[in-house]
DNA sequence: TGTAATCTTGAACTGACATTCAATAATGCC
DNA sequence: GGCATTATTGAATGTCAGTTCAAGATTACA
């Protein structure tokens, strides 16, 4: 069926080996040479597969959501009450955050290094920021009016707050702080959720 | 006394509109031509007065952290109790990162780009948010002998998560969240300030 | 006025990096 | 086996940014 000659390489496989590097270095700070010896191709068969190296960030990054994103927020569907699922979420955020070389979150990497950028992958790493914003209102609504939120909380003004707190767990991983401090912050955070 | 052609620049100055454009830029993201246009000086000028790109760098973080993170840190000294003065400091930090087109704090920018790093600009940049956090120690432990937390509060604990709040609010500013976000992070965090 | 010292100017140099390309290799189909 | 098709290889190319340098300009001092 298929003419000429085979790939030498899997493309998913190609594909999460380019995810790992980017992950950690960023878009400019991963070189082709890294990437491409990390995928194990040559830049011809790179460049014919996917493109250029923007192509290729960009199925990286859309891998990353499809996995490790997901199957992130998919704890908000957990088992347990709406607050535990919050609070579990949390928990989950700086487990992975304190673990040694923790290349941090990809969504939150690429926004940060892509700034302001109003479109490509940076529009989309803000939207789905955004999205995470938008269940964790919807879960903490569910929590007030539950009963699990102390009375006069702002489930509004507690998920921008989580966004931010993730946003600075990232920092902190990436930036090397050490355990006892990341656990500081989520502990705080946490009292904040009952 | 001074011989030889006068300079047509103003040292601080020139240092000064490269601090700006390191800011809001980063190392990498700066490139030679911008700075030089905005230092109003020449290739040549600008080597031989301040070395490389790298040193200009250096020099320029130093400025900020002469200047701006002295300045801001300086609301913990201000008048008020303890819980006052870190509350104050919070409310800084949310009028300024939400500020229209916020370039953020230079020290987290920097601290962010290289990473982990454990030398120059970014061991500096560690040890300057260590310094920080250990203000905001002392003075949540004061606030708690006054008895101005909640019983049970853990000064030690609190101080890491209001750097990592800082954290979060500086890429909510550099990356285009709008301000409810960032006043609604802000107020959620100073519940736990009593 | 002449000379040494210092600064300015911008073109040239250099290295790193993303990308292209021509030659070669491996497959399916006739 | 011959041919069309597709993949591999790695050297060559082009671009861009940081840096250098030689020529010219401006000053103080003798």
């Amino acid at each position: 069926m298929n003419r000429g000659r085979p790939r030498q390489f899997d493309e998913q496989q190609a594909l999460a080996a380019a995810m790992e590097v980017f992950w950690r270095r960023g878009f400019e700070g991963a070189s082709c040479d890294e990437l491409l010896s990390a995928m194990d191709m040559n830049s011809g068969s790179m460049y014919a597969a996917f493109g250029d190296k923007q192509t290729l960030f960009d199925r990286a990054f859309d891998l990353y959501c499809e996995t490790m994103f997901k199957q992130g927020i998919g704890v908000l569907d957990g088992p347990g009450t709406p607050l535990e699922n919050v609070r579990s979420l949390v928990e989950c955020w700086g487990e992975f955050m304190s673990q040694p070389n923790c290349k941090g979150c990809f969504i939150q990497n690429t926004l940060i290094e892509f700034g302001k950028n109003q479109d490509g992958v940076a529009k989309l790493a803000r939207q789905l920021l955004k999205r995470l914003q938008t269940m964790l209102e919807s879960k903490l609504t569910e929590a007030a009016e539950a009963g699990e939120l102390s009375p006069g909380a702002d489930p509004i003004a507690l998920a921008a707050f989580l966004v931010n707190t993730v946003s600075g767990l990232n920092v902190m991983a990436r930036t090397g702080a050490d355990q006892k401090t990341i656990r500081g912050a989520v502990d705080s955070t946490l009292l904040l959720l009952r």
